[in-house]
RNA sequence: CGCGGGAUGGAGCAGCCCGGUAGCUCGUCAGGCUCAUAACCUGAAGGUCGUCAGUUCAAAUCUGGCUCCCGCAA
């Protein structure tokens, strides 16, 4: 098929690269404009643009579609359909309608559960014990279209939003790729019931708050791992949890209760397993300790 | 030119300010000890101190360039 690919981040690079591997004509690419970002504020392409580019596909970055101008220069592309995946900008009506077959969509949640913009996030610091994507129309609303196809997969005390990210990338990519092969999409509408939405994050929300129960604290750093990483002070410095395991203890939540980091939470503990400092590389715990010990008694604050 | 930290045996760090014998906690290897532990004892191997140049009798250390990694901010 002759296909618009529409995408921004790295999850969506990965059906960028299965469309293109299925064979697909990627008559061309829309993403995010490059913006000054990142350290010394250089201007940087999004990952979909650079591998597009790369690719040698043209690559389209408006900052919005809603002039006539760029909707017509969308249409002219004649495409079969639109993939859309994390783009960052709401499709206007005549967009949507402008491919033969509509535009589609692959979103990293079980819809109508955590519609917006950071499901993977968001479900794995609410405690879901279950995640998926969901490929579905687009309409005009926020993640509302009906549904064409649908993947799940397990949370686990393990799971962490990179890995559930790097899961849901590859399980996204293959079903777009399943729906897109049909003689004829179906779709059945979202239930009515069990919408919630997923806030973008909030870097301050990073803070680790020990005052909730170790459950909870486990959910929000691995929810946050790696980016934008959850932290606590430690004598002076920030210091990023990026893993940690439910155990047992209790003390004043924020205090650690061994010399292996182990953290009194407002109902049991928590012992990181992986973390950073500043300036340094993320470390397995016993190489953190190495150079920088925290003894028992130690509070976070 | 957004602000800042870092690169030292396999890992994590100290040493640098104030130039002068390569240090610590581990790991590895060999041997010993032990009911047991993120245990202990003895010995050994292993390093162009990121890279290029400069200053100096002498540079991990001082000066300048370069490469790579990271924290903040956006």
């Amino acid at each position: 098929m002759r296909l618009v690919f529409m995408g921004t981040p790295d999850f969506a690079v990965e059906t960028l690269k299965a469309l293109i591997a299925a064979g697909h004509e990627i008559a061309c690419v829309y993403s995010q404009p490059p913006r000054p970002a990142g350290r010394g504020m250089a201007e940087r392409p999004s990952p979909v643009h650079a591998f597009a580019a790369a690719e040698g596909i043209e690559v389209r970055t408006p900052a919005s579609l809603k002039s006539a101008e760029e909707q017509a220069r969308f249409a002219a592309l004649k495409a079969d359909a639109a993939v859309v995946v994390a783009y960052g900008l709401l499709l206007p009506k005549p967009v949507l309608d402008a491919p033969r077959l509509g535009c589609f969509n692959v979103h990293a949640s079980l819809l109508p559960r955590w519609r917006g913009a950071a499901p993977i996030q968001r479900a794995i610091m609410s405690g879901d014990k279950e995640s998926g994507v969901t490929i579905m129309r687009m309409e005009e609303g926020l993640d509302t279209g009906p549904m064409c196809k649908v993947g799940r997969l397990a949370i686990t005390p393990a799971t962490t939003a990179q890995s559930l990210h790097d899961e849901l990338a590859a399980l996204g990519a293959q079903l777009m790729g399943e729906v897109l092969a049909q003689d004829k999409i179906d779709c059945t509408a979202q239930p009515a019931e069990g919408v919630t939405y997923a806030k973008k994050i909030d870097k301050a929300e990073a803070r680790i708050d020990f005052t909730q129960s170790a459950e909870e604290v486990r959910n929000h750093i691995h929810g946050l791992s790696p980016f934008p990483g959850a932290w606590l002070p430690v004598k002076g410095t920030r210091i990023k949890a990026l893993l940690c395991e439910v155990t047992k203890g209790n003390a004043t939540p924020g205090t650690f209760i061994d010399d292996h980091l182990a953290i009194a939470c407002g109902t049991g503990a928590i012992r990181l397993l992986k973390l950073q400092r500043e300036g340094k590389g993320a470390m397995e715990a016993t190489d953190f300790l190495r150079g920088f010990p925290i003894a028992a008694g130690t509070e976070a604050a």
